[in-house]
Parts: C-alpha cells; sequence; structure tokens
DNA sequence: GTGGTCAATGACCAGGCGGTCACCCTAACC
DNA sequence: GGTTAGGGTGACCGCCTGGTCATTGACCAC
C-alpha cells in the first residue's frame, strides 16, 4: 500500500503500521467509489472502525486526508512510468508503446482503486486543488510519450516532421482511453476491452498499434 | 434554447415560455457548472428567481429536473451529428473527419453549457440512470464514426482489412479528447487547443488528420 | 359578492455533512 | 497512590440538502 511518509499529523505517522493501513484503506475505497465531494469522513470512520475524533486528529480537515491519498496515487503511478521507461528501453517504438499499454493495464489490475482516484483527477475538475496538480499530472504523462517519441524520431522509426508535442498529446488520450475503457464498464461498447484478457485484449492492442503506426489510410 | 416538450410536470409545460426558458437556463447552468450531485436545487430556484414550492411543481424531484436537461442536451448532440452527416456527405473521409471535428468546436461555441453536461455524462459514472443513458451515448458517436469508416472503405479511402468497431472507438475517443481540451483549460498543456482559433486550431486539425490517416510512422 | 380553481410561496422537516470538544481510559513517573 | 500526559471517543454544532405543505392571492363564472 505504500509508505505514505509524509502525510498526515506527527500522530498518525508514529501510529501502529496496520492501523495506518486500515485508515489509508478505508479512505482511498471511499475517495475511489464517490470522489471527493461526495466521499464522506463518516463513511471512512465506518469503515476504518475508528472514531471521528481520531481521524480527524490523524488529520487536519478532510481535504488535508484527499490529499494525501493523491499523493500516494500519483507516486505509484510515477514509479509505474519509471519502471516502464527502464524496462522498455532499447525496444523499438511499437514494442515501447505496446509495453507502456500492457502494464496499463497490468498497473490497473494491480491497484484499482488507485487507478480510479487518477482517473477521476484526470477527468472532472471536481477536486479542491487549484488546478494545478491536474495540469502536473497531463503534463508528466505528456512529456513522457513526447520524449518516447523524440527518440523514435532520433532512431528514424516515426517520421522527423513530426508535431511532437501535439501527437504525444493524441498518442496519450488513446492510452488513457484505453486503460479508462480497460477499468470501466459500458465504455468500449461491448468489444471485450473492459477487464479484458488474452486474445481479446490482443486484438485491442493491435488496432492501437495499428492506428498509431500506421494510421487508417491503404 | 429548445423546445423540451416532453420533459417536467403538466404545469411547466403549461408556462410562460420566457418563464420556462428561465427555469431550464437555471438549471442547465447549474448542472453544467457542479455535476448533477452537486448541483443544488436551492440555487437552480434562485438563479431562477422562483419558489422552491413552484420549482417541485415543475418537476417532481431533481433527478426528474436532471433527466429533463439531459434530454435536451442529449437532442442537440443528436442534431447536430446528423447535421454534419448530411453536410459532410460526398467529401473525402479525411475531410469527413476534419469537418466533424470543426463543427464539434463550432457546436462548443453555440452551446458551451450543453457540451458541458454531455461530457459530464460521458466521463464520470457519477449519474444515477443505470448506465443506460451513458452506454446509449458512446454507442451513438462509436456508431456514427463506424459508419463513415465503413463508407470509407468501400471508397477505398481507408485500409480494407481495418478492425473498424475498434478503430472507430479509438477515433472518437481522439475527437472527444480535443474537444474536451477545446472547451476545458490546462487539458493540452498550453499548446493553444483551449479555446483554439486560426493557426493553433490549424496545427491542431492537422496532427490529428496526419495521425489518423499516416499514423506515426515514416 | 361569492365560491371554486390553481399557481406561487417560503417556513419547515428529516437527514447528512465536516468539524469540535469535553471527557475517558491507560500507562508512566515520582 | 497520586499525578500527569496523550491518544480515543461520540455527542454535539451549524450548515446545507432534497423535498413538503398549509397558506395566499389572482382570476373566473355565476
Amino acid at each position: 500500500m505504500g509508505l505514505f511518509l509524509s502525510s498526515g499529523t506527527r500522530l498518525f505517522q508514529n501510529l501502529n503500521p496496520e492501523k495506518r493501513e486500515k485508515v489509508l484503506r478505508a479512505a482511498v475505497s471511499e475517495f475511489a467509489s464517490k470522489g471527493y465531494r461526495n466521499a464522506s469522513m463518516n463513511t471512512v470512520v465506518r469503515i476504518a472502525q475508528i472514531s471521528k475524533g481520531s481521524l480527524f486528529q490523524y488529520f487536519r480537515s478532510k481535504r488535508d486526508l484527499f490529499d494525501g491519498v493523491v499523493e500516494m496515487a500519483v507516486r505509484e503511478a510515477k514509479d509505474y512510468l519509471r519502471a516502464v521507461r527502464h524496462q522498455s528501453s532499447g525496444m523499438t517504438f511499437p514494442d515501447r508503446l505496446e509495453h507502456l499499454l500492457r502494464a496499463g493495464f497490468a498497473f490497473i489490475d494491480d491497484h484499482p482503486l488507485l487507478a480510479r482516484i487518477y482517473f477521476h483527477l484526470l477527468q472532472s475538475g471536481e477536486a479542491p486543488f487549484g488546478a494545478e496538480r491536474i495540469r502536473m499530472l497531463h503534463r508528466m504523462s505528456d512529456e513522457f510519450l513526447a520524449e518516447l517519441i523524440g527518440e523514435a524520431i532520433h532512431m528514424g522509426e516515426v517520421r522527423a516532421d513530426l508535431d511532437v508535442e501535439r501527437s504525444a498529446f493524441l498518442v496519450n488520450s488513446l492510452l488513457e482511453t484505453m486503460l479508462r475503457a480497460y477499468y470501466t464498464e459500458h465504455l468500449a461498447s461491448g468489444l471485450g476491452l473492459y477487464k479484458g484478457k488474452g486474445e481479446d485484449l490482443d486484438r485491442w492492442v493491435r488496432a492501437f498499434l495499428e492506428l498509431v503506426s500506421k494510421g487508417l489510410a491503404p
């Protein structure tokens, strides 16, 4: 579940790790399923089986708790991007893309709740931190893809006259959509992307890679 | 603002059209800016300058009011798709795509609030109607794009071995992302897509069309 | 006038929210 | 054994929500 070092009051950080986990797990699941505004501190308290007073001694406010949870989600997402970049260095560009996409699926399998929070953040402007954090998240993945494309240009694997930043944004949006459809029902209308496996998933990966590398033209 | 024939109680439908407009305008703006759950009937009442009792005589519940607003948004979106299809018939495939995209920008310029509601619906699963409506919206635009691609195959403008449905989903997701970034700040990191015009917008349209038709490969 | 119809109104309700605080219990120290 | 410190607790606060309903007043037919 992560270390979560910098979040919460000193009291919370000195807590018995099991209890800390229980509280965090409750908060993550509540924020993931309801988003920020509609998540209820009362529910968190009930799920974590602690008293309301305690929760507010661990985190000064709802906003504080949410910030902590988001911080954890972002940290894990960053780790994952870093790992993918490292593992896939040396592959061809399409292979890297495939690796990135499949690693995304795996990340969602491993951390479905964190993924949910992450997408909540990317999508809805509802969160209370001044757009700044959202912008950062987008920049992060956009720039990662821009670097990938930049390196691919260097290797002669993609056209050199490309509008790198805009292409990166577009390809990234494709990735995000596919990941979202992978963990959200009824997005890709019944074509087996949601929680897809094996051959179903392969077809989607192929469609994605073909579109990105060859486009639709003959 | 639309006719809104089938929504609200009989009392509401027999209302003086100006008043009806005022109420609807208030509801649209409130739902657009806060989404379903966080929109407040009290706010609607205040904006529309009517009493709370009246609003609940016009619409039996918050859910009722929201359904009415969504119905209107969906109807307008359908009209727009139909118009685009008609106007662009006979064009080449890339031209049709460009037309579709630019018409999307224009739609947002004309109906920014409806667009906001529409995207809210497409994105967040927060709305209270059982996923059914969301699935329908997606099907609608996915199928429209699938037909476009199907016709293009018929004309030999795109590869015949294409996975039509999955490609349609992916291209549609690109369109949606661009439209969302067009009306939402800080999505496309400062590359002039947000409320973009002229040359800024052209660059994005070009990047999109190139990706879709040629892909990234040399 | 009078009685009846009907839309408009806002005080009111129960319930849920984020957040507080006075009190409780335990454990450590002299 | 008495005192002190600190985490644990849930009743409580003010606020806001979606929704109700008794009352009001304008209009109309007789």
